[in-house]
DNA sequence: TCAACTGTTCTACTGCAGTAGAATGAAACT
DNA sequence: AGTTTCATTCTACTGCAGTAGAACAGTTGA
């Protein structure tokens, strides 16, 4: 089951990634210090995330769960730019992003013991 | 300079990157067959990535010719889905990837040829 | 010279993510 | 009991990417 989340929506799971279970009233709390929303809109986004399932919501006090993990939302974004970008071949944005990016000695220690280890 | 595509743009800059320098009208056949879009929209579109600079047109025949590149755009897309689910740490990304283990048998190869000669 | 054709532009509608003001309702205080 | 407060919901506007019909212009053929 795969659940697409809008930009919106990714504000607010952020919060409960990061912090857990969380109140609606925290999370609105957060946001409007942090990108200025008004609580209105964090309560409407919040809402179209229990709407699709992504949070769930639990007494006492309507603390907000996320459903949905940051793993498998990383997943599917992913997998949704190597599709549009790489034609569905991950191994080429690998390849890109290491052609772009230095990465330090223990970096490309650990990457190497990452790869061998593939089946 | 980096120019940012929308997903219509994209549609329009794939068919230049594939087939190199084309006419609008070529263009709007491709498109026209290949998503079903009408040719003013295929127009319109184009004479958006021109305003843009993502496409530069020249005689004879106005021909279209792709200025952004395939890789340019490929790591604006790749930036931006790191800043977003990855917290700006693209080896992150490489190592969720791997973790997926959604790579065939080739793919793996040729990444670990990659990473072996790296540094 | 004019008519038909067709590549191109002009103009405008549509759907939807993003955003939030107004309404609600339930607790807390007097 | 009445009033105030404040978390939550209801409802609706807005901007913009996506899309394309109608108008225009240049060329071809009669």
């Amino acid at each position: 089951m795969e659940i697409k989340l809008f930009d919106s929506e990714l504000k607010v799971m952020d919060i409960l990634w990061k912090e857990g279970d969380t109140t609606a009233k925290r999370i609105a709390e957060i946001l409007k210090e942090q990108v200025g929303w008004s609580k209105t809109t964090t309560y409407t986004v919040i809402k179209k995330c229990i709407a699709k399932g992504a949070i769930g919501r639990y007494d006492p006090d309507f603390v907000c769960h996320p459903v949905v993990t940051r793993e498998q939302t990383r997943k599917l974004e992913t997998t949704e730019l190597i599709n549009k970008m790489y034609d569905g071949a991950a191994d080429q944005l690998v390849a890109s992003i290491l052609g772009w990016k230095s990465l330090s000695p223990e970096e490309i220690k650990k990457l190497k013991e990452i790869v061998s280890n593939l089946e």
